[in-house]
DNA sequence: CTAATCTCTCCACTAACTGGAAGGTCAAGA
DNA sequence: TCTTGACCTTCCAGTTAGTGGAGAGATTAG
């Protein structure tokens, strides 16, 4: 199939196909005589992949080392374990600061009148005025 | 002061106190004769006030709007309380994605035994096979 | 045959810096 | 006085993960 139609089934814009090419990380599987990317089943699957791994929020880095594992039959789920524990560890430790940035702010918001008074306990607080 | 004692007082790398002042965020007070960047005690609040703001999550175009408004004693506290509030919708959005995100991958990787067999539920569910 | 659509490559741009090279300035010590 | 080292300058390149567009060639429908 050519790269609108591997788009279509596989849910990535044409341009990050292209571009997923450039960087090798899923190679079609082919050219035709003018030059135009093929690609086939496997490879196709391989760029569903990406998109699913990308969703799951995995650099490209981790997603080309996931792909690896992915296409090696032989590896073991330790390894593939391994990376997904750091993922969710990512995450984890991102929450954790999320939570704290929405609880200040929050209480900065919760403490402005929001009226036409200059007054604004957010610039303060950002100005690092007690 | 110089470059090198803002970026002390101020908490910011010098590389981005020279970059603030290259995007006119924050403009040194003046020049030494040999060129050297000058800050005052008030181009120096505003280095602060900036690198509070980021910590907080606010971009460098929201910053910017920031930095008017708390450069402008005529503000009315509800355009920065807009701001803010904003900011916040965009954490509670993040906090949800990341959550979905946590609860999905934290299924998978308890799933998956992590030893030597290549039979792995993490990678099964990546490639979308069911 | 022609017009529309698709595809190609290459270049530039995004956000918010960071790293490094090449060169100028300044204060202290031998 | 010279020199050494720390500090400062500008400019260029690279980072992440693409996106947008130009200009040119290929394919397809009518």
């Amino acid at each position: 199939m050519k790269i609108s139609e591997a788009s279509e089934q596989s849910g990535l814009p044409v341009k990050t196909i292209r571009y997923y090419s450039d960087i090798s990380l899923v190679a079609p599987s082919g050219r035709s005589n003018a030059g135009y990317r093929r690609y086939d089943e496997k490879s196709l699957q391989k760029l569903i992949f990406i998109r699913r791994a990308r969703e799951f929020g995995f650099s490209i880095a981790e997603c080309r080392e996931l792909l690896g594992l992915y296409s090696n039959n032989a590896r073991s789920s330790a390894d593939v374990k391994k990376i997904a524990s750091n993922r969710l560890e990512d995450i984890c430790k991102k929450q954790g600061e999320l939570q704290c940035l929405y609880d200040e702010l929050s209480h900065l918001v919760q403490n402005c009148r929001g009226d036409d008074r200059p007054d604004c306990p957010i610039i303060s607080n950002l100005a690092d005025i007690k």
